[in-house]
DNA sequence: CTGAAAGCGCTAACAA
DNA sequence: TTGTTAGCGCTTTCAG
C-alpha cells in the first residue's frame, strides 16, 4: 500500500513535455514563463499530485521553513501555553515547528537545542535551565536563537512577574491592609527574585506597611500548612506564591472558620482555571503564556529576516481582582 | 556573527587527508576502516566540530528521523498529555517531532497532516476533527500513520470511556445507590458515545437501578445548574461529564446546605489537577494520557520499522475514589 | 523565454 | 581497505 514513491518534479517536466528548469520556475512563480507552457506544467503538476519535496527545498535553499523550540516540561502550564502561542503564530506564518522537552534535564538541553537547531532555521529557547556560561554557549552555536523568560546575548521575551505582584500589593494597600505576608516558593526561580523586587519596592514606598515573608511552597498543602504561621504574624492580606498555595490557604482558612476577605485577604498568581470557581474567586495575576509564544515567533521572525527585534521584550500580567480581596476588619 | 557556515564534509576529508566516502564511513561506524585512519578522521571532525547535516543525510537516505503529530487544539490538557508522552518516547528513540496545531479547523487538519507529513517518517493523527470519508482519504496518502482516539484505517490507541464509567457505576451501586443520575455533556464527542454505552450496559445488567439522563454541558457553571433537576430527579449519585461539572455540582449542593456525599454522591471524569483539592475530595476517572502518546510512538515506530502493530490498542483510565462519594442516606 | 548543467551535503554502489 | 562517482530532488546560474 504505501508502496508508490512520490511523484518528482522530473515526472512532471517528462509529463508536460518541458525541462525541470521549467517546472521549477512556475512551481516558485519565479521567472517570467510562457504563460501557455506555464498552464501546461500547472495542470500536469496537479494530474500528477506533485509536489515539491520540502527536503530537498531546503538542502538546496538553506532553509527549512521550520523553526524549533526546546522547554524544560512540557507539563508545565506555562510552557503549555507557550507553545500554543508560538505554533500558532508561526503556522500562521506559513513555519513548521519542532518541539522538544528537555524534561528538566540541564545537560539534555544543550544537545536537543543543537540537534533540532541544526533542523531548522532558529530556534526558541524556552527558560533553560542551564548554567549562564553554558547558556552564553549554546546561544553561539545556535543563532539565530530567541529566549524565553531568560537573560542572556540573544534577543528576549519575558513575563514581568514584579509589576503585577506590586499592583496586587497597592491594591491590599489602599484597601488598608497594612501588614502582609507573602507565602514564599521557589526560591530559586528568576520570577521569584522579581517578586522579591516587587516586596521591596513597596517596603521603601509604602508608608507604614510591613510585608513579612513566610517561606511555604508551591503546592496546596503548602499554602494549607502555613495558615498558622501567616495567623501568627498578625497579617490581614497575603500574597501566595501561585494559586494552587493561595487556595490550599483559602481552604485551611475556611476550615478553621475564619471568613475570607474578611478575616483574611488572599491573592494567588497564574489565573489556573479552577481560581475563578472558588468561594469566593481567587484574586490572581494572569501571564498570557500564549501571548509570550507569539512575541517569541515574532522576534525569531525579525532575527530571520535580518532584523533586530527588541533586546528584550516583556509582557506584564494582568492582575484579575476576585472575591478574596477586600478591606481588612480588624 | 552568524557569518561562519557549517563545516562539511568535504572540510574533514581535506582535513585529514582522505576521501568524503571515507569519513562519511567512519561517522557512521560503517563498513571496517583502517583503525589509524579512522582516529585520525575522528580527531579531524571534533577539531573542526562537524556533524553531518541531517538534511542531506535525510535526503539520500529518505528518512529524515522525525515524526510529526497534529492535534486539534493544544491548549486541551488530554492533547497536552498525549503530546508530552509522545514526545518524551520518540526522544528517546533518537527521534524529533513536529508538532502542529489545528485550532479545531477542520480544514487545517488536513493541510497540516500532509505538510507535516512530507517532513517526517510518520504522522499521528490525534483526534481528527474531520468527517469519516475525509480521514479515510488523507490517512491512505500520509501513511504510515496512527490514530489516537478516533478509529479509521490506520493502526490506533484510544482510551477506553466505557469501562470506567461503568465501574464507577458498580461502585455505586455497591453502596446502595439505586437511582443514579448522569448529567450528559458533549453530546457529539466519541467519548460520550461510550459513555451512553456504559449507561445502557449498566440499565440491562444492574437489579433495581435507574439511571436518568439529565442534558448539562461542560463546563463548572453547567454543573451547578443542573442542581435542582438532580434533586427533582431524585437522584443519590450523579456521574458528572467531567469534574467540572462536577465541581460545579458539589458547590452549588454545598451551598443549598446539602452535605457531600451523605445527600449526595458525586463523580466527575479526568482528574483535573484540582480534583484532590475540593472538599471532599473528588472521586474521578484518570485518562492516561502521557501513557496514550507513549503507546501512539509505540505504535508508529513498529509500523516505521515494518512491523503490524495492534490495530487498536485500548488504555482503560483509572477510576480515582476519593471522598465524593459514600453510601446513600435516604 | 527555455534548457543544460552545476551544485546543496551526504551516502552507497562500484572499482581499484 | 579506500577512492571515484553517481545520485537523492530541487534551484539557479549560464548559455542559447
Amino acid at each position: 500500500m504505501a508502496g508508490q514513491k512520490q511523484t518528482t518534479i522530473t515526472d512532471v517536466a517528462k509529463h508536460a513535455g518541458v525541462s525541470l528548469a521549467t517546472v521549477s520556475r512556475v512551481m516558485n512563480g519565479n521567472a517570467t514563463v510562457d504563460p501557455t507552457l506555464a498552464e501546461r506544467v500547472r495542470t500536469s503538476a496537479t494530474e500528477l499530485g506533485y509536489s515539491a519535496n520540502p527536503l530537498a527545498r531546503s538542502l538546496v535553499l538553506g532553509k527549512t521553513q521550520t523553526i524549533s523550540v526546546v522547554v524544560p516540561d512540557l507539563s508545565n502550564p506555562t510552557f503549555q501555553g507557550m507553545l500554543r502561542g508560538l505554533s500558532r503564530a508561526a503556522v500562521a506564518d506559513g513555519y513548521h515547528v519542532l518541539v522538544a522537552d528537555s524534561d528538566e534535564h540541564e545537560d539534555q538541553e544543550r544537545l536537543l537545542a543543537l540537534e533540532s537547531r541544526r533542523r531548522s532555521d532558529g530556534l526558541v529557547l524556552c527558560a533553560p535551565r542551564m548554567s549562564d556560561a553554558a547558556l552564553a554557549e549554546v546561544l553561539a552555536e545556535v543563532a539565530p536563537v530567541v529566549l524565553v523568560n531568560r537573560a542572556g546575548d540573544a534577543p528576549s521575551v519575558a513575563a514581568d512577574y514584579r509589576t503585577p505582584l506590586r499592583e496586587v500589593i497597592d491594591h491590599l494597600y489602599g484597601l488598608g491592609h497594612r501588614r502582609i505576608a507573602y507565602l514564599a516558593g521557589a526560591k530559586r526561580s528568576a520570577s521569584n527574585a522579581q517578586r522579591l523586587a516587587a516586596l521591596d519596592d513597596a517596603r521603601a514606598t509604602l508608608d507604614g506597611c510591613e510585608i513579612y515573608e513566610i517561606p511555604a511552597g508551591v503546592d496546596f498543602a503548602a499554602g494549607a500548612d502555613s495558615l498558622d504561621a501567616v495567623l501568627d504574624s498578625g497579617a490581614t492580606g497575603v500574597l501566595a506564591f501561585n494559586d494552587l498555595s493561595a487556595m490550599g490557604l483559602l481552604s485551611a482558612a475556611t476550615e478553621r472558620g475564619l471568613t475570607v476577605p474578611g478575616d483574611l485577604s488572599i491573592a494567588g498568581f497564574d489565573d489556573i482555571p479552577f481560581a475563578r470557581y472558588t468561594s469566593p474567586g481567587l484574586t490572581t495575576a494572569a501571564v498570557p503564556t500564549a501571548e509570550l509564544g507569539a512575541l517569541a515567533w515574532h522576534a525569531l521572525r525579525a532575527l530571520l529576516q535580518g532584523e533586530s527585534p527588541e533586546a528584550m521584550h516583556t509582557v506584564v500580567p494582568q492582575v484579575i481582582l476576585r472575591g478574596t480581596t477586600a478591606a481588612p476588619t480588624r
